[in-house]
DNA sequence: CTGAAAGCGCTAACAT
DNA sequence: ATGTTAGCGCTTTCAG
């Protein structure tokens, strides 16, 4: 059943049954409009808009990256970039790279050789495919960067937060409520989030006072089981320590289940903050402290920019910063501290 | 760019270039195969499969249908899915519906259009649209369904797990430890798998001679908010209670902050007991009792057999139905009960 | 308002 | 082994 058996159904070229199917406002009677939705109903017919995309090349369909939507922290921002998508009647292809350069550039072709409109791209890591790189660039194919940057697009506008302003924040807080042991377990190492994080500890302990230990800041990945790990192994060595800051709520996940075991009371011996404020940490034992990013919007905002790219609208190459908000809730100390 | 400029710049056809850009094992010799390699490698040529996929019929696409990638739930079962189509070389289309029929039918219809080789769909409710279920069905497109069965799709295969018998073996458990007064929170109503689940409690409570009781099974959506509310306002006026089962780990999780708040001791005053065993079911205070299903499995599952489906495998017209196992953490007591 | 026809980029016989 | 050609289903001028 094609556009063809159609127009002959009804008794009209193949053109104005394409201009019905496309709600071509203009170039066909209201009548022979009616009758051609009526046998279109009639017989079920739907379109192949495949075949139109070739004809048109766009395929109202965008591509995500992201790590792994087994991360607390992107079902949201998938939700957002979801919602923006269907609204505006695009369709959602969504990979997980495992931060795999590898599978980024297996999926990063796929969506070549489909031609979506655009690629959404939460990433880390320098491709090896360089032709591959090149062939993307020159495509002029929109590319929006998702709460990470990269010096592979590093031209490309993105969605992000101040990771450092908004650590600074986190960290001053643990500060004020009298924490100067600060274990920071920090995420990934060579990613920008953690890196511009870290800056941010560094400022606050500065600020404070507070020497600085390397030793203290800890590398790992985003998952509680690091954070569980981290606490159990280290804390005994670090008996010091009087706060611990969570680069992750995923990770400070971990870290309440171990200072739980280890019977460590929070935040009255330990403060713990985390960040992101991913919709699971209000319902921690305790309620977790954090940085909160606007995790469904930068999703939702990244998707309205790149489609605002793909329209050639302008200003839409431009980057955007969302705000950061601190949300004490238990796991840090209330008001001022009283060693500062 | 396109296969024609190819051909001319290596001095061939473009039948012959198909037949490398498609990895034909045939049909053309090494050396032109180095010679168009070559040249497709120095311009950056990226085919596009939307116009093979015209010509084929077969778009190497596939598209999945749940509520709301938000739910915790799904992520793993979403995971699953989608590690089973990227190496099979097939791409995603993640949709959510929020349970709307009105959005589930617009993606359907945008699966339709797009030509996908098969839908995965996890749904609930019936379709207004008869137009385009008719559609659907006629149009022989293989789908599977995951986790949930409904009566549009009552022919089609999927894959499941007997809710029944888990929600059974858990309730089992409850008793075994001496509960007597279960609240069940039960999920959405006219859900497969709520009404099952119901089923497997009621039968539990028979064998074990306790009395059912209308109203201490209550209707809610998978959230941890459902959780939360419903035993602020509840336990209240049930005193008597000592033993909550949650329809799902997403309701748990609210159910114990509530208790908490409460300060009513789990599970020495009252056992909670979850369903699915969510990854963070054992991150929770206390860590989740739970009857567990094979959340990834079943998503990677349903795909190889959408797969199988779409290669009209035999035997790919099966339901298939998952192991579920009673995890028991420190939510529920420990052993048998003093009171059977 | 409507029809005819030339593509869109690729595949798949069928020739050579 | 390679080239030729007729589609795949739809869009879009351009006439009428």
């Amino acid at each position: 059943m094609n556009i063809n058996d159609i127009a002959h159904m009804v008794g009209v070229s193949k053109g104005t049954v394409s201009r019905v199917i496309n709600n071509s406002k203009t170039g066909v009677s209201e009548e022979t409009r009616a009758r051609i939705l009526k046998t279109i109903e009639e017989v079920g017919y739907i379109p192949n808009r495949m075949a139109g995309s070739i004809a048109i090349a766009k395929t109202k369909t965008i591509g995500l990256i992201i790590p792994d939507i087994q991360n607390l922290f992107f079902p949201q921002m998938v939700r957002g970039v979801e919602n923006c998508a269907m609204e505006n009647g695009y369709s959602l292809f969504l990979c997980n790279t495992d931060s795999s350069i590898r599978k980024q550039e297996i999926y990063l072709r796929a969506f070549m050789e489909k031609r979506v409109d655009g690629i959404l791209i939460n990433t880390c890591g320098v491709m090896q495919d360089r032709t591959l790189w090149k062939s993307i660039c020159q495509s002029g194919i929109p590319i929006v960067l998702l709460d990470r940057k990269t010096s592979d697009f590093a031209d490309k506008p993105g969605i992000f937060i101040d990771n450092r302003e908004a650590a600074y924040m986190g960290v001053s807080h643990l500060i004020d409520t009298g924490c100067r042991k600060i274990l920071f377990l920090c995420g990934p190492k060579d990613v920008f989030t953690s890196s511009e994080r870290l800056k941010g500890y560094c400022k606050a302990l500065h600020i404070a006072d507070i020497p600085y230990r390397e030793d203290y800041v800890i590398y790992g990945t985003h998952t509680a089981q690091y954070g569980y790990d981290t606490i159990k192994e280290l804390l005994p060595r670090y008996p010091e320590v009087d706060a611990v800051f969570a680069g992750a709520d995923t990770i400070a996940v971990g870290v309440l289940k171990a200072l739980r075991e280890m019977e460590i009371p929070v935040p009255d011996q330990i403060s713990v903050l985390g960040f992101d404020n991913i919709m699971f940490s209000e319902f921690l034992s305790p309620p977790l402290t954090t940085v909160a990013q606007p995790i469904y919007d930068i999703g939702y905002r990244a998707a309205e920019k790149l489609l605002s790219c793909i329209r050639h609208e302008p200003g839409s190459d431009k980057s955007e910063y969302m705000g950061t908000v601190l949300i004490q809730r238990e796991s840090t100390r209330k008001g001022r501290g009283d060693e500062t």
